[in-house]
DNA sequence: TGGTGTGAATCGATTCACAGCC
DNA sequence: GGCTGTGAATCGATTCACACCA
């Protein structure tokens, strides 16, 4: 076991995080042990990316058999997530946002959220797939309250950069963003965007492309 | 005006994408021109990259005054878009798909939902957010006689990649993957993934880490 | 022999810095 | 002077290739 040394890269850690997945889903159907190339074949990485990869986390392998699941999976625990999991605050609880708390609703209780906002009066105080729903006016004063960190940002996006200044405001630490807009944080504050749109028309793009190059 | 010569990279075309976005939005509040520093401010990356992002698509704006904002719009439809526009094929009407689809609904008709499949039977045949939703049975037929080359995956994890598999044989070029799982698909194909649990547990760790770096 | 860990090499993306132009 | 376009330099990410180990 090596010492880690400095944060890796985003690239390296959504590399982590991919592994954690396909690993968890091995280990469930109870393989003891991955190669390289194995879990590089799962995750759609070569075989040097993923030794690389893992050089990050400190975790050494076994020459000959792979890594052991169980403990690398630890290892990829011990240096993802926080011991105690986090809360996370939803703004806006449009379609999107409704989908998003169905798709969190019960599942992995280490990043779950826990309170959503939103102007509409109707959805005021309805309790939306287990999560309560607060006006947008309460969010500096119940995010400072609960020491929430993190939020998912599901607004139109002609208030998006309103409302993540808001957060930053009141101590949020990162932020996913799904408006279609190019926000403007301060440094203290971490932020990624889900762009569809830009998604969709990068795919429609590059769709075109595939064919051509055979 | 210069040649262009071969396809840009995906984080170009991103950013193409980007920037025709915010120049759309500058167009409208009537500014005429833009330096490649103006732009480079609203995307958030620097004057440097826009100007070589820019040379890609063989658009040359002019010394003093910048780019001129109408004619670089019509430069980057030429060359991000199809002619006529493209339709869409939406796979999944769970929360996400309908969240979607309200999304599209009534916008962009450049890059449009036009179909819905679903297994369950309760939403078969009805309209949802103006598009028609049609039996999971039926996609292979539909997808091949409307000649529809980009689909929308909104299934569920566990039938992500047979239904992928689906979608490559008939004739579709483009994918957008909501599904948190690592798809195998071939050549022909395109994907790109939108994950939103990865995205969130990348926040997650970063959101910690900008504390540290100060 | 077939695996891991890793220095070195390669490949790609970004920035620098400056020529040319208005 | 201040802008763009772009070769050169830098920076980062990926792959290669091989030492080392069971």
């Amino acid at each position: 076991m090596k010492e880690v040394v400095s944060t890796p890269s985003e690239k390296v850690v959504s590399r982590l995080i991919l592994y954690r997945r396909v690993i968890a889903d091995a280990a469930q159907r109870s393989m003891g042990y991955l190669r390289s190339h194995e879990l590089g074949q799962m995750a759609g990485v070569s075989a040097a990316q993923v030794r690389r990869d893992l050089m990050c986390i400190g975790y050494e392998g076994s020459p000959q058999r792979g890594y052991n699941t169980t403990r690398l999976l630890d290892s990829l625990a011990e240096f993802l997530d926080l011991p105690k999991g986090q809360e996370m605050a939803l703004i806006g609880v449009g379609n999107l946002g409704r989908a998003l708390l169905s798709y969190f609703y019960g599942r992995r209780p280490s990043l779950s959220i826990s309170v959503a906002f939103d102007l509409d009066p109707q959805k005021i105080d309805r309790v939306i797939f287990g999560c309560r729903c607060y006006p947008a006016s309460e969010i500096e004063a119940i995010i400072t309250e609960r020491k929430i960190k993190l939020a998912v940002l599901a607004v139109p996006a002609n208030v998006a950069q309103e409302t993540v200044d808001i957060l930053a405001a009141c101590g949020i630490r990162g932020v996913l963003n799904f408006a279609p807009v190019a926000l403007q944080v301060p440094e203290s504050l971490y932020l990624d965007n889900l762009d569809v749109t830009l998604s969709l028309e990068k795919v429609a793009f590059f769709s075109r492309q595939v064919s051509k190059g055979g």
